[in-house]
Formats: C-alpha cells, structure tokens, sequence
DNA sequence: GGGCCCGCAGGG
DNA sequence: CCCTGCGGGCCC
C-alpha cells in the first residue's frame, strides 16, 4: 500500500532504499506530511519521491496532462476516478499501475487508509478466486479475459440454464479414451442434455459428434439428424440413415478444407475398422466384430430423419462397430467419408420389444439435471400467474386455486418399503424420486394420485389404477397432454378442443362450465409422469 | 421459428 | 496455446 505523492510515498524499489522497515517509512511520513501541510501546499506541482532514506522533490511539471495545474482536474497525476486533487492524504496510489485513487473515490469506498502494505487499484487488483493456492490446479484467467463476455458489455441474461454450463460431475470409472461400453449405464438410458452424457463419460465433447483421436480411434458417436446433402451450413455434414441392426454415418469436407485430406474425426473413426487405414479409397474389415466398439447416441433431434431416434434428450443405443468406409464424391462435387456401422452389443436395441420391455423393468426414463425439473415448474408457475389470473370461485374452490401458488414443504410421500425380495410378484412398485417429486408436485391432482398411490403395494396394479385414474373421458384412453380443469378433471387437450369446436364450452366429464375464452394449458408435470409411467404410449397420438 | 452468441471440453 | 464443434437459451 502507498498513498499518493501528495499523500505517503511509495514505489517498491525507492522503498527498499530505505534502511528502515515499511512501518518506519510511513511513520516518518505521517510526521513529514501532518494534514495541515498538504493544506498549505497546492498538490500537484512538484510530486515527491523517496531515494536514499529522504524525500526529494522532482524539479519541473511532473504531469504531461494536466502541466501540474493545481486548478484543472486531472485524472492521471490525482485521482483517477474523479480527476480531483484535493485530500490528497487520502489518495492510494496503486502498487501495480501507480495510479491514485481517493478512498472514497473508491467502490466500495473505504473509510481509511488500509493498513496492508501493498494495495492494488480495481484494475489491477487479482480477484481472490483466481489466486492459486498451493495444491491448487491453473486456473485460466487469461482465456477468461479473451472471451467475449469480458470485453463486451451486453447485459443478456443467459438464463442460467444449460447454455453455458459446464459439468458439475466427471466420469472417472474410465478414462476418457475408454472403448466399450460405461460400466452402470445400461443400453436406454436417456439424458435430457448433451452436458448430461458428457457427465455419464458416454460421449465426452460437448458439442461435437465424434469423439475420438486421430491416432487412436472414435470412442463415440451422437446421431443428431442432420442435414440436406444440398445444405452447406457447416464445415462438416452428419447424415444418418438407419435400420435396425446398421447405420450408415456421413461426413463431408466442407467446401473451404481441400478435399483429399481427411480431418482427424474421419480418420478416428476409420481406426476403428478391422482394416488397414487407407484415407484415400476406404477399406473393409475382414471380420467386422473384431473392430473397436464406438458408442453410440441418438438424439431426438434425429427425429426429422430417423425413426430411431428417441423422442426426448439422448439416448445411449449400445456398441456398434465399423463394417466399412469409403470415400464418394457428393452431387456438389465435396467428397464425402462413407461409414457402415453395424450394431454389436449383447444388450437390446432400445425400441425394439425387447428393448422397450427391458427399459421399463429398469425404470429407465429422460433423466433431468438436478433441479431443472423444479426450475422449470417454478417458472411455468410464475409465466402462468402473470398471463392469467386464475378464475376464483367464490367458494370452496378458492382453496384449491390456491394450493398451486402456495409453496408447500416437501413431505416425503409414504413409500412403503417391500420385503427384500428378489424382484418377482408381490413386489411394490417403486417410485423414483424424480415420480415422488412430481407427484408431489402436480398438486391439482393431489386427490386423484392419493387415490392411485393406495395400490402401489401391489405393484404392477398400480399403473393400472394409474391408466383408470387418469383416463380421458372423451377418448376412453389415457390422456395425452391432459388439460387439468378448475373441477379437478383431466382430458386431452384435443378432446377438449373438439368439444369447443361443437361450441360446448363445459368440462367433459362433470359439465362445469368452463367459460368460452378458457386457456387450455396441458398439465406438464402430469403429462411427464404418464409418459415415464407408460413409456411410448403418446406415439400416434 | 431462426439467428445470435456465450460457453465448455477436447484434441493437436 | 490454439482451434473447433449437430448446445442451448434468449431475442427478434
């Protein structure tokens, strides 16, 4: 810490001339420069400066800015917030840049000298998370400086959500150049975010469709859909066309890289074949099961072009292998890598009955970040409140309106814990916590899952009574994208809208009177359990 | 609904 | 250190 010329002295180097200690030299400079002084002499004219254990006065205007005029404000030799020169008893000087700063210039101001003995302006001051500690790993101030969000004074709210989110978790049970499958993650698991696999160590990038090492090999691969061959939005084009046991992965050179030359990606993956590496026609393995495993994830983005593709998040659909891989030269001329894959793993394919039966008994459904769910709720809570204010009625439903808007404590829902069996009849059926939470969450319906939740001890019955509760009485199915009316009735928003089309403007199943102008709104978090409950029943719908 | 743009993680 | 990528949320 130094205070200004005008002030105490500073400068590190013409300190250390100084035979005393630190606290010698501002003890004598408060003696030298008593308040009063700094009064009588006009600041700014002829700074002071420490050398061989005195202080001397440099001849001539020390500032080029302000030629030392005392009058003008000058924010190079006083202070730089606010240019003034007086109190300059109470200006810092800065150890780093040797500006000076008044204190109360300061934000937040201080009200006195720091006793520290260095002190480093707002500029030069290191943020005391990005000091690194003994132990400690790099920490990368510097690209953070580079990135845009340092330099650009947006003030866009990003939401906080999974934009720009890292990872909160990593998978170590297997390095990162792993081959095969992770180990605890069954075939069918589905993640809502790509952030999510990267955590899971099921494909790493986060972003990026390819993981791998152009002198190793691919370890995965994501099936986003993709696009047109005609499209030339990217650098490299993914186009899947799939069937059951095998899929064919494209990618092309993109019309600024020099055809020929294949990037590492093309060349990772085409490690993983049975074969030679041979970048300039192709190759084919000669036993195809002998190639290195790639895993494989599809994600609903697929939809578009793939029937395989899950209709949520990313699903992890098991090993496949590289059958072959041959360069063909596209309609625009661009050449593009040509892969088969062909499906190898001992686990199902997902949407295969198999499959789906499987997923079901390991209660596999989108898994969600970790209070996104609630996030999410919240946030429909509040959109909903302010777009429109829930129609009071004068009596006892009043109570039921307001059981939505109310926080209510989380209570544990009974869950009544089974013996420890082997998994076979008798069993209850288990709620993950993520169901418990919902349940729980979809308050309108409170009395009904009460009802359904008193069969869960008898396992399987218990998604029976769920499908009787929550049938739709227009369709005589389950609802799908239930509309949970102000009488506590659930019905397909379809269904309900056929009935508004016929000018019936009352609820289907007890004929209360809905209103004509009644916003539909499904009821999400109902909606969500049903599908996890009943996995693929909305198909078609 | 499509662009914009920040962010992270990975490989070289 | 550099560059890049079939993310994802917000704004227009």
């Amino acid at each position: 810490m130094a205070l200004s010329a005008y002030g105490k002295k500073k400068k590190k180097e013409e300190v250390s001339i100084f035979k005393g200690s630190p606290e010698d030299v501002i003890n004598d400079c408060k003696l030298l420069f008593p308040e009063e002084i700094y009064k009588i002499e006009k600041p700014g004219a002829y700074p002071l400066t420490f050398a061989d254990g005195e202080f001397k006065r440099k001849s001539g205007p020390e500032c080029k800015h302000c030629k030392a005029d005392p009058d003008k404000e000058c924010r190079f030799c006083s202070c730089s917030v606010c240019g003034g020169k007086q109190d300059a008893h109470m200006q810092l000087l800065c150890d780093e840049c040797n500006m000076a700063y008044h204190i109360y210039c300061l934000d937040p101001p201080l009200s006195k000298i720091p006793e520290d003995e260095d002190w480093y302006c707002p500029s030069c001051k290191n943020d005391a998370s990005e000091v690194v500690k003994a132990g400690e790993k790099l920490k990368q101030s510097k690209k953070k400086a580079k990135m845009p969000s340092a330099s650009t004074e947006s003030q866009r709210d990003w939401g906080k959500g999974m934009a720009c989110v890292g990872r909160t978790k990593e998978c170590t049970i297997v390095p990162s150049n792993h081959y095969g499958p992770i180990p605890g993650v069954p075939v069918g698991t589905t993640w809502k975010f790509r952030v999510q696999v990267s955590e899971a160590g099921v494909h790493r990038p986060h972003v990026g469709g390819i993981h791998g090492r152009s002198n190793d090999g691919a370890y995965s691969l994501v099936l986003a859909g993709g696009f047109e061959d005609e499209v030339f939005k990217r650098q490299l084009l993914y186009y899947q066309h799939t069937s059951s046991e095998s899929l064919i992965f494209l990618m092309r050179l993109g019309p600024k890289k020099k055809p020929q030359t294949s990037t590492h990606l093309e060349r990772a993956l085409a490690l993983n074949c049975d074969a030679p590496l041979n970048d300039k026609d192709g190759a084919e393995s000669k036993s195809w099961r002998a190639g290195k495993p790639v895993r494989v994830v599809r994600s609903s983005k697929g939809r578009r072009i793939s029937k395989y593709a899950p209709e949520e998040g990313n699903r992890y659909d098991g090993i496949y292998k590289v059958v072959k891989y041959w360069p063909e030269i596209g309609k625009c001329g661009f050449l593009v890598w040509r892969y088969l894959l062909r499906r190898d793993d001992v686990e199902p394919a997902p949407w295969t009955t198999e499959g789906l039966e499987r997923s079901k008994k390991l209660g596999l459904a989108v898994q969600y970040p970790e209070g996104y769910l609630e996030a999410m709720a919240n946030k429909e809570k509040k959109d909903r409140s302010k777009k429109q204010v829930p129609k009071l009625k004068p009596d006892n439903q009043s109570n039921v309106v307001l059981s939505v808007e109310k926080e209510e404590p989380a209570k544990p829902l009974k869950i009544m814990k089974m013996k420890e069996g082997d998994g076979k009849e008798g069993e209850a059926f288990q709620l993950t916590p993520q169901q418990q939470w919902l349940i729980r969450e979809d308050c309108l319906n409170k009395k009904l899952w009460d009802e359904a939740l008193s069969s869960l001890m008898e396992g399987p019955n218990f998604l029976r009574k769920v499908e009787q509760t929550f049938m739709c009485v227009c369709c005589q199915e389950l609802v799908y994208q239930p509309v949970t009316t102000e009488c506590l009735h659930n019905v397909c928003k379809a269904c309900l809208h056929r009935s508004f089309r016929a000018e019936v403007y009352s609820c289907p199943a007890c004929r209360h009177d809905l209103g004509k102008d009644y916003t539909m709104v499904p009821n999400k978090i109902l909606q969500s359990l049903l599908d996890q409950f009943f996995p693929g029943y909305s198909k078609g719908r």
